[in-house]
RNA sequence: GGGACCGUAGUUCAACCGGUUAGAGCACCGCCCUGUCACGGCGGAAGUUGCGGGUUCGAAUCCCGUCGGUCCCGCCA
């Protein structure tokens, strides 16, 4: 049907007859000559429709509109010198048609332009409904190719690698722990149910016990929770596990892999080694376990300074067990009025977003001398004074911004803060030719959090993680006691506050990973039931073995520059998990729902609406 | 489960302290135009202001509900 892309003409194929098939994106008609740009996957090239030279095709391209899909034949011609088009690819050529075949219409109104010309900001809503066009627009077009392109990368260095891809199944068990199961009624076996998986975890280790010692799979997992720009019902992992590798080799396998998907996609050398932060630094200089560390602005603790002063909102915190740390903005005296500061200012609303009461503030002028409210300067001796400026590090012009409470919400809200100023200020830069790349490993977590509202300990990352070793003892009789509070050989890759990925070493004694289900409050009998098959072939020989898992919808979102990973898949759902398109989730007939022995208790809110 | 924003022609937006016939760009239709490239010129058609209710002499505008979309909190080992 064709012989050439359309964006693939230059002035080599001049004198060719060429066959080109594409859609029309624009048309100029000059009442004589016509102008068509013939659009395909590969590009753009102007068609020119002369009426003395090709009289078939002029009566056909007098009556085409945007769109419409062609088959063009004629023969590739210089442009006339004063007619070169040095924003086309193919700018200094044209096609002079001989003969034009509609090969299909449009009918009616698009729901939108698909043109470059015309994307500009179109309701999500349509082009959700109508995904087909939308994709058909270059950016989305983009977005999918550079997809295939870093899935194409990881697949080929993974291989190289010795890597072998497995698929494991989509119809699995459901676990206890983790996110909300998406589940499915069995047919055959009658009242159970089966469950996609969050992610393919326990089949990855069973592969590692089956000797596989190199697996990877572009892995699609499901989660039944509520959505955000960046997460979906169902998600695409870039996932792996390894035998007989300690953390240091697969830290640096994982560095190389993502150093050659970013120099494929971006063409940048990432510097190597990415430098590490422990998870308890990363939580006391920035409040998060995933640090964006393009620009400065750290937390500073200063809850021995203010410990014993007469401001009760500070020495409270700190005495209750909590914290008062600050961040230092610098410029943030003419940056930030107090109105932004206080109740109904947009830098309060983002610390009482997470949890924070409010933000005590002091402003540093010249000389040293502070500026704030009075309870805070008639209990801050200045000795006290000098203290906090100098581990502050403040200028004059700065703006110190403190927290004080209970230290995980201190830490919450300082960190939003934090990252909100950051973008307020221009601090990170938005364009694309300024991009900084700042990868960080965080490691050294905790194994458990302990939850105060069900008083039990839940795993940080899952229950599988190993125990750091030093931490945990060797006498198997103290594990009770130092398994709680031991770090876990885990580590997350972030890349400018996001968590692109993240894994551990795995426990592959049977009977630590017995207490660890234990420590998460799993009665021995449900462990034995819930994961027996696990427990059971780590005694089979079960090799030492870790893993790592990455984003990969977020690895494209963040490689093409887009905000939700929404663009970045072919058919997303939106917030409330509905396709647009296809209108899923739909009702099913009755019975199928009998074949499943299943009846639904659903009833419509408003019994009008459900007519 | 909660908070915020949004919904007006095919589309992107305007009109919103209630007040004549709801406007504009692009797209669409017709006519003109032989070197444009976001071509240009003239003309035309196009609206249940998401839906339902209320207040009012009068509602796109104010109020309540509802549906849908987006962002965030909770949630997401």
């Amino acid at each position: 049907m064709r012989s050439n892309g359309c964006g693939d003409l230059r002035k080599q194929q001049i004198d060719e007859q060429v066959q080109l098939c594409g859609w029309v994106d624009r048309r100029r008609d000059h009442g004589g000559v016509i102008f068509i740009d013939l659009r395909d996957r590969s590009g753009t090239v102007q068609i020119t429709v002369d009426p003395d030279l090709g009289a078939d095709a002029f009566a056909v391209a007098e009556h085409l509109r945007s769109e419409t899909v062609l088959q063009v034949k004629g023969k590739v011609r210089a442009r006339p010198d004063e007619s070169l088009n040095e924003r086309l690819a193919t700018g200094a050529v044209e096609v002079l048609a001989s003969s034009i075949t509609v090969l299909n219409g449009v009918k009616g109104n698009l729901p939108f332009p698909i043109s470059i010309h015309d994307e500009e900001n179109t309701r999500e809503e349509l082009r959700l409904r109508h995904r087909y066009l939308d994709l058909r627009r270059k950016r989305m077009n983009d977005n999918l190719r550079l997809r295939a392109q870093t899935i194409q990368t990881a697949r080929r260095f993974l291989e190289d690698e010795g890597f072998i891809e497995v698929e494991t199944p989509v119809l699995t068990r459901s676990t206890p722990e983790g996110a909300r199961d998406y589940i499915l009624p069995s047919r055959v076996c009658g009242g159970e149910w089966f469950a996609l998986p969050q992610s393919p975890q326990l089949f990855k280790q069973l592969l590692m016990v089956g000797g596989i010692e190199k697996y990877y799979q572009v892995a699609r997992c499901f989660r039944d929770e509520d959505l955000r720009a960046d997460r979906q019902p169902e998600f695409t992992q870039l996932d792996m596990e390894m035998s007989f590798m300690d953390q240091e080799q697969i830290l640096d396998l994982n560095e190389r892999l993502i150093c050659t998907i970013w120099k494929t996609a971006k063409g940048v050398d990432l510097p190597r080694p990415f430098p590490r932060m422990t998870w308890h630094d990363a939580m006391e200089r920035y409040g998060t376990d995933r640090p964006d560390t393009r620009y400065g602005m750290e937390l500073t603790n200063v809850s021995d300074i203010v410990k014993e002063m007469g401001f009760k909102v500070f020495s409270g915190a700190v005495k209750a067990g909590g914290s008062v740390k600050c961040i230092a903005v610098p410029g943030g005296n003419d940056a930030v009025s107090n109105v932004r500061i206080k109740p109904g200012g947009d830098v309060f609303s983002e610390a009482q977003q997470a949890g924070a009461g409010g933000l005590a503030f002091i402003r540093v002028r010249d000389g040293g001398e502070i500026d704030t409210i009075g309870a805070i300067k008639d209990n801050l001796s200045e000795e006290q004074t000098r203290e906090l400026l100098g581990r502050t590090g403040a200028e004059p012009g700065t703006l110190l911004l403190f927290g004080a409470g209970d230290t995980a919400t201190v830490n919450k809200a300082l960190d939003r803060v934090r990252q909100y100023l950051a973008r307020e200020l221009g601090m990170v830069k938005a364009d694309q030719e300024n991009d900084q790349w700042n990868f960080l490993w965080v490691v050294d977590f905790p194994m458990f959090e302990f939850n105060s509202d069900e008083n039990r300990y839940e795993a940080l990352h899952h229950p599988f993680c190993a125990p750091n070793i030093a931490d945990l003892g060797t006498d198997e009789a103290l594990w009770a006691d130092t398994l709680p509070k031991a770090r876990a050989q885990a580590y997350d890759l972030v890349l400018n506050g996001l968590e692109l990925g993240g894994g551990s070493l795995r426990i592959h004694d049977s009977s630590l990973q017995r207490q660890v289900l234990q420590t998460v409050g799993l009665p021995l009998e449900e462990a034995e039931e819930q994961f027996g098959f696990l427990i059971e072939a780590l005694d089979m020989g079960a090799p030492p073995h870790g893993g790592l898992a990455f984003g990969l919808d977020r690895m494209v979102m963040l490689l093409a520059g887009e905000e939700s990973i929404r663009d970045t898949i072919a058919f997303p759902k939106t917030q409330q998990a509905r396709c647009l398109m296809t209108a899923a989730p739909a009702k099913v007939a009755d019975q199928q729902l009998a074949d499943l022995h299943v009846a639904s208790t659903w009833v419509a809110p408003n019994a009008d609406d459900d007519a």
